[in-house]
DNA sequence: CCCTTTATGGTCATCCTGACTATAAAGGAG
DNA sequence: CTCCTTTATAGTCAGGATGACCATAAAGGG
């Protein structure tokens, strides 16, 4: 809802809020999930570490304001940004998360293919894409809000086609495999992997046009570009993890 | 993160953004998946129902604010509130969602057994369950809300053990079947559905005394408390949704 | 010309699932 | 008390999906 019926609506009546949005940008090279990061030229957390952000303006809306931010940091164009998966995460309002005042934070997991180098424009003059393994202390909540991202997105590639997002318009099923193998941690048997894709409607379609061959090393492999289902059926589950699923006895 | 490098944090220098909570809260009742709606005693939306919910005082973290409009809207102690499954949804900020000002909402799910009649305390003199199926007009974005929450409710029923928080503390699997097929508009089948249960570690366990007989018409089934799962392990699908998973060829 | 690497096509035993049959144990109607 | 209905619970069985392999094809590198 939106005030309780008995309040009145001066604006200025209460403290005021402030309402950010964080990014968490994924992206997978060299074999590694990557993050891309930023570091704060100003206190607090001057020189740290932090997720690319900002202020949703006033005639915004939070999703508005993050693909904002996502084409300001990523250095695409607007419209380039605008393909890119953006996915609301969930919202960080712990009182003292910010030191300054207060500040609730709509954060936002973002996946872009291959490896655009980041092109800091204005107010993130050093971003860069850090490897998940190896973060550096973080700004705020940010390490947790990474946590939670990451989690996420290894959730939502068993059961709808995300991984797609992290791939090139055109993509072989090896490089599909590795997306999956880079944000579980798991190797993939490759015929199996295969046939549960193609088994899969809607995953993934086949290019007509001549395999790629380029500097691969083996056989050249059929291309494939992201087909129009979100969720798959069946899923590609992920294989055993332990202390995960509890047992009762 | 919270604020751009170069932006001044004088708290007055911005549109003052309200931030409240909604709250989604559902049970099963009468065979029917009810959600908890209040009536609007002011402007906007005077008379008409809406989502309980309020603002996030000063030193409130937007959890705490949503557990204490639960147990308000509930009738329950804050004790008895905070053994009641209560998830973040996620964040609304349509900058025209409140006529009045700039408020951003986060909306959380909550899901509580039986049917506890509610007591609306304070401001909300009118609350009631209301079948989902037959919402009335709602203030706000309230229907959107509602529609995702139960789109979410929906979808963690298939891999987790949500569907035990809208169970007593000891259920039989024929209570447990039903909150599935209520939440899933389906039929299952008795025998398949105790099968997948039983299978899945730490879903439920069963509990020592002895079996309900009550008012039940046929044979006393054994009784279960939730198990320490939190996920499943297999998932619990539910059956063949057409219009779903698209097609590609 | 082999060897390594990657892609792709199969096999096979196992597990899970859905559909279905059968039996047990209550209450209600007559 | 005896059917009859209802719910609980135990099996059976065929088909589909999965994981563990094996085999072949087609590239590049020494």
């Amino acid at each position: 809802m939106s005030g309780n019926d008995a309040t009145p609506y001066d604006p200025h009546a209460f403290e005021p809020f402030a309402v950010t949005v964080d990014l968490a940008v994924f992206t997978v090279r060299e074999g590694g999930l990557h993050v891309l990061l930023i570091r704060r030229g100003q206190d607090p957390y001057a020189g740290a570490w932090a997720l690319p952000g900002g202020f949703i303006l006033p005639r915004e809306c939070a999703e508005d304001a993050a693909r904002r931010e996502l084409a300001e940091e990523t250095g695409l164009s607007q419209e380039s940004a605008a393909a890119l998966h953006l996915e609301q995460l969930r919202t960080y309002s712990d009182p003292d998360r910010d030191p300054r005042m207060r500040v609730v934070s709509v954060a936002y997991t973002a996946l872009v293919p291959g490896l655009p180098e980041p092109r800091g424009g204005g107010d993130a003059a050093h971003a860069q894409w850090t490897a998940v393994g190896a973060l550096p202390a973080l700004a705020f909540d940010h390490a947790r809000i990474i946590a939670d991202a990451r989690e996420r997105v290894r959730a939502k590639l068993e059961y709808t086609s995300l991984a797609t997002a992290f791939c090139p318009p055109e993509f072989t099923l090896g490089e599909l495999q590795q997306v999956y193998e880079t944000v579980w941690g798991v190797e993939l048997d490759r015929p199996n992997f295969r046939r549960k894709v193609l088994a899969s409607p809607g995953f993934v379609e086949p290019v007509e046009g001549a395999p790629r061959r380029t500097g691969g090393r083996g056989k050249p492999a059929a291309l494939y570009r992201a087909g129009t289902a979100t969720t798959l059926h069946p899923a590609l589950l992920r294989p055993e993890r332990r202390s995960e699923g509890e047992r009762s006895v």
